[in-house]
DNA sequence: ATTTAAATGGAAATGATTTTCATTAACAAA
DNA sequence: TTTGTTAATGAAAATCATTTCCATTTAAAT
């Protein structure tokens, strides 16, 4: 059974410390504050849940170690448009199943949809193997997102 | 045979006053630059090819113009994670072919490829389909991009 | 307990994009 | 063509998410 459920060391305090990274308090909140959110956040929505147990970490510290994070491949990073990056755990790390955004270009709403997931990653994959071997890239992520006007915004125009 | 290849008012110009929107020199520069270019530009980019030609034209209405443009569907806007959005003309719009974008996560490098590409948009309407009813979103557009090390980068580390 | 480099916070810097506002220009109407 | 209305413009200032700086603290190896 997995480590990191309840007490003990967390899953990915091995993952740290390997890269040389030291665990400390504030990472250990905000791996828990991602950990228990489930779904996108943006830099400030962590701070701000951090800062409510421990005050004193600040925002930096937010950004720095979501940018370690995102380097180790245990968070990803999203752009949906609204001039703020959002973060979430990725797959495998523990909650989060792998999904794709539904983005509304009016108010921003997102939909996470695991639905077609299957299909998509089969030709993902696909792709991939084909990209890395013709452009000779080491390919290790992909991004899908569709883009239009939610139910709302649709009849609002 | 379509308008806009030599002289004369260009592809775009019914369009934009369909819209309410004039048709004015600093625009006209605007979509030259984005139909030559071909590929994408950033903002800056696109400022100071235009200034070049039209010193009095400020970044100000290149932006100005191209959140129109993106409005009206007829240039998309990118986000390749090195903080500036970039610019290429929407397919159909003229010289553009659809393609997806490989992006290097180190140096930021893009490759544009057109490989697959058939597969892709048969899944992706497929998906498309599929999700605008579930999710009742009017899907205007999608967004494929794969990450990973290029060539180069793969070497050095 | 000691040591040392990594981690930190807070303030300042950065830098792309937006907003403001007084001026200019597009173009519809006469 | 001249005129009137209103959108478009440039320059400068404002915004705002993210980074950088630097003096101080702290994890964790010894």
């Amino acid at each position: 059974m997995p480590r990191g459920n309840g007490r003990g060391p967390a899953w990915w305090h091995g993952r740290f410390r390997g890269c040389g990274y030291r665990v400390t308090v504030g990472r250990e909140a905000i791996l828990e504050v991602l950990t228990k959110a489930d779904k996108h956040l943006s830099a400030e929505d962590i701070y701000m849940k951090v800062h409510a147990v421990y005050p004193a970490i600040g925002l930096t510290t937010i950004y720095r170690t979501l940018e370690i994070l995102v380097n180790l491949g245990l968070v990803l990073k999203f752009d949906f448009g609204d001039g703020r990056a959002r973060y979430e755990l990725a797959e495998g790390s523990k909650r989060s199943t792998h999904h794709h955004h539904l983005i509304c270009t009016n108010c921003k709403r997102v939909v996470d949809y695991t639905d077609f997931i299957d299909d998509e990653i089969e030709l993902l994959h696909r792709t991939e193997k084909g990209l890395s071997e013709k452009y000779n890239f080491a390919i290790t992520n992909h991004l899908i997102q569709f883009y239009g006007l939610c139910d709302r915004c649709k009849k609002k125009k």
